[in-house]
DNA sequence: TACAGTCGGGG
DNA sequence: GTGTACGACTGTA
């Protein structure tokens, strides 16, 4: 008999026979069916290694169908291929090893692609999917999606949230209970007696049955110290919802990502239900909930692992659900390697001569402008991907159909524009404006990455031809923006990479901006937004040589009051709080003049209020966590020639027996005496005499220095700005010859919104 | 003063 | 998802 479910998908992985897949039902109720599943790898080489491969197959014992394939190899066309699928999807990975091991001369393709993804491009299916089932026993026979990850607002599962945490901070102090909240229960749980407390904990979790378990250090401390306890006193916790299954630990990881050094800590990752922990969910911080979510539904990444993802898996993975869709193979090693950059890196070098130098000083009349998303939008306009051949010039479309990168894409940005558009029409209180500022904040994220991978060398559908492409027509827009804003009398203050500050008397709102934008948005093809009209906005210059202009560290206040800022003290996270809240504090009262005249009159109060923070600080009226400095470690502690503050402090801590990867943060306050700093995890009650005031007087009148002498000295100056500067200010050259080779009569056809008229989800 | 270590940026 | 840019700035010797 064959009965029909519809639900919201929930979670898949293989079991021992085939998938397990969990569903939480319309009716309320968690099921837990099967689906038969096979994986598919390819193996391409000389035929006669590739025959012996397939009777090397023939006789392990991991169950496989093999055939000849024609597939497309993105760098290489149609090739002849041996198709081994793999009948338990369990033994993918073991079945592989074994054969890359036996035969390492083969090219691989679809080898290392997980069990989720391959469901996701078969089926359409992504973590949370509506879906509709048939059922007979509990096989699943065919399973379809009915929405899509681009749905604006997906109707929301009746997720059970259960939340657990330490009643402290387990690397500073030993806990003595847990908080358990779930519903509208909440209470602490004290774990003094192993036995009732697991008892209590397990029939709390049987009864409320929750989908997702939430927690404070879950994965480093909590969950690993509930399943030791579990163990040791012989009482069982059914932390996965799957009881025969076992709770899945993933190690602690150092590793580099865009010339940063990333730690990842151990996961802890449940079988039925999720584990989710807020100080170890990479996306949490900034997005939460929601933005873990969208991120699990566009990714098509399970939401423990979206949770978690680093700068790239992402975009990756989308890449590879369209290449499998497409039936175009996915390297194992990537076949080309080019020298190592990386995204910022490229952006930097490439534009190298195109940042201008901006004008120092303070300048009213401001509008700052950006192109939308400029390089993805570039990639989808052009059609920019390492299969799709180039037309003559890099400012034509590519040739043919559209390639992996821009089928990626397209969905995305559109999505993002449509949470733009939608946010530009809700008004200031309606709840759904901040869901869907975590909505376009999650796609930002994945389309930034998408562009470094172009030029990467280790990603799979990289290519250094098509990255070129991409930077090419990057330099070529803002030319194109630079040569309309000045075709219409706006002075330029400063570009970088893809967004412009231009300056022109007496506009002051954005309508006197918006010729400008509908001329830029015409002249290059590429949407381009307001980011803001400045009441008014500091270029500082450099620190070291006060005569040089730097590009990337200015601050300023738009019309609606808003306060942008960028480069300086505030938006450093080695800035004790301290001393960035002052430094935002200052700017917060300047903000209330109402335009660049009223400066005069808050700058008084600016002052008095710089001085009512120092004499807090000489008092140590200042909260100590306030004065804590958090740096990251960057190698191990001995290859430190000249241990910084913050090896010096690891180096406490490790005295104690804690241990600091590289990576991992560290926070420590700066004290008097040797060694200078004193680690903030090891410290019980810290003494504030101990404190080295004087040093944090030091840094909170820089960063004062930093907000108030651009603004005293224009106060003072009556004038603008160059009166700082005995000679003018020399704006770099923008773009170095051979940069564009300019085509003049190139003609862009405009298209502000929607790219090749691809909709997301459509296929 | 020279050199070593850390950060932002993208948005 | 797995390899380290660049420039600005700060801290240390």
């Amino acid at each position: 008999m064959i009965e029909t479910f519809s639900g919201w998908l929930f979670d898949i992985y293989p079991n021992d026979a085939n998938l397990s897949i969990w569903l939480i039902g319309d009716d309320g109720k968690r099921y837990c069916f099967n689906q038969d599943f096979t994986a598919t790898l390819y193996a391409a080489g000389p035929a006669a290694i590739l025959r012996g491969l397939w009777r090397w197959l023939k006789e392990q014992p991991i169950p496989v169908r093999l055939a000849r394939a024609e597939r497309k190899d993105v760098f290489n066309g149609i090739i002849t291929v041996l198709a081994v699928e793999v009948l338990q999807p369990i033994k993918l990975d073991e079945l592989f090893r074994a054969m890359a091991a036996a035969y390492p001369d083969l090219t691989y393709y679809d080898a290392d692609i997980s069990i989720a993804l391959r469901h996701a491009a078969k089926y359409d299916t992504f973590p949370l999917a509506r879906c509709q089932l048939e059922v007979r026993g509990e096989k699943i026979i065919s399973i379809s999606a009915l929405d899509t990850p681009w749905d604006l607002e997906p109707e929301a599962a009746p997720l059970r949230i259960m939340s657990i945490e330490p009643d402290c901070d387990p690397a500073r102090n030993d806990p003595k209970a847990i908080l358990v909240s779930f519903g509208r229960a909440s209470y602490s749980l004290p774990f003094e007696k192993p036995v009732p407390f697991l008892i209590g904990l397990r029939a709390d979790i049987r009864r409320y049955d929750p989908d997702v378990i939430l927690t404070s250090w879950g994965d480093t401390w909590l969950l690993p110290f509930l399943m030791k306890l579990s163990q040791e006193n012989g009482v069982s916790l059914p932390l996965n919802r799957a009881e025969s299954q076992t709770v899945v630990e993933k190690k602690e990881r150092t590793y580099f990502s865009y010339g940063q050094i990333m730690y990842r800590g151990q996961q802890v990752l449940l079988r039925g239900r999720w584990h989710l922990d807020k100080h170890n969910a990479m996306m949490w911080g900034d997005y939460g909930l929601i933005g873990v979510l969208e991120m699990a539904r566009v990714t098509r990444q399970p939401a423990q692992e979206a949770a978690r993802l680093s700068p790239g898996t992402g975009i990756s993975s989308m890449q590879f659900v369209t290449a499998m869709q497409k039936e175009i193979l996915i390297p194992w090693h990537k076949g080309q390697s080019e020298r190592p950059k990386t995204t910022m890196d490229l952006i930097r070098s490439d534009m190298g001569g195109m940042v201008y130098q901006p004008t120092v000083g303070l300048h009213r009349d401001v509008g700052g402008i950006d192109f939308v998303s400029m390089y993805p939008g570039i990639m989808v306009r052009f059609n920019i991907s390492p299969e799709v051949p180039r037309a003559g010039t890099d400012l034509e479309p590519g040739l043919g159909e559209p390639g992996i990168i821009p089928m990626t894409l397209a969905p995305i940005l559109n999505k993002r524009l449509a949470l733009k558009s939608a946010l530009l029409t809700l008004n200031k209180y309606d709840c759904r404006r901040p869901v869907y500022q975590a909505l376009a904040s999650a796609e930002k994220w994945l389309l930034v990455t998408c562009f470094g991978y172009l030029g990467y060398k280790n990603a799979r559908f990289g290519r250094i031809e098509a990255h070129e492409a991409v930077t090419a027509y990057g330099r070529e827009a803002l030319l194109r923006a630079k040569e309309a804003a000045e075709d219409m009398d706006y002075e330029i203050l400063h570009m970088y990479v893809d967004g412009l500050w231009v300056h022109k008397e007496g506009c002051q709102t954005p309508k006197d901006f918006e010729a400008l934008l509908a001329e830029v948005t015409n002249r290059t093809g590429l949407p381009i937004s307001m980011d803001g009209v400045y009441r008014w906005v500091v270029f500082l210059p450099s620190r070291v040589d006060e005569r040089v202009p730097v590009a990337n560290r200015y601050f300023g206040v738009f019309q609606s009051g808003e306060i942008k800022v960028r480069g300086i003290e505030a938006r450093r996270r080695d800035t004790a709080p301290f001393i960035s809240e002052t430094q935002m504090d200052i700017m917060e009262i300047l903000a209330k003049a109402e335009d660049a005249d009223g400066l005069k009159d808050v700058l008084p109060k600016a002052q008095a209020f710089v001085r009512k923070q120092m004499s807090a600080l000489r008092m140590m009226k200042v909260p100590v966590e306030k004065l804590l400095v958090s740096q990251k470690l960057s190698r191990e502690l001995g290859e430190y020639s000249t241990p910084s503050p913050a090896a010096r402090a690891v180096r406490q801590l490790e005295a104690c027996g804690k241990v600091v990867r590289p990576g991992q943060r560290v926070r420590f306050l700066f004290t008097l005496g040797k060694p200078g700093v004193s680690a903030w995890d090891v410290l019980e009650q810290p003494d504030t005499r101990c404190i080295d005031v004087a040093r944090y007087r030091i840094l909170l009148q820089r960063a004062v220095d930093t907000v108030l002498d651009p603004i005293e000295q224009s106060v003072n100056g009556g004038k603008d700005c160059e009166c700082l500067y005995l000679f003018p200010i020399r704006k770099a050259e923008t773009l170095a010859e051979g940069g564009s080779q300019n085509l003049g009569g190139h003609n862009v056809p405009s298209n502000h919104i929607h790219y090749n008229g691809m909709q997301g989800g459509e296929r």
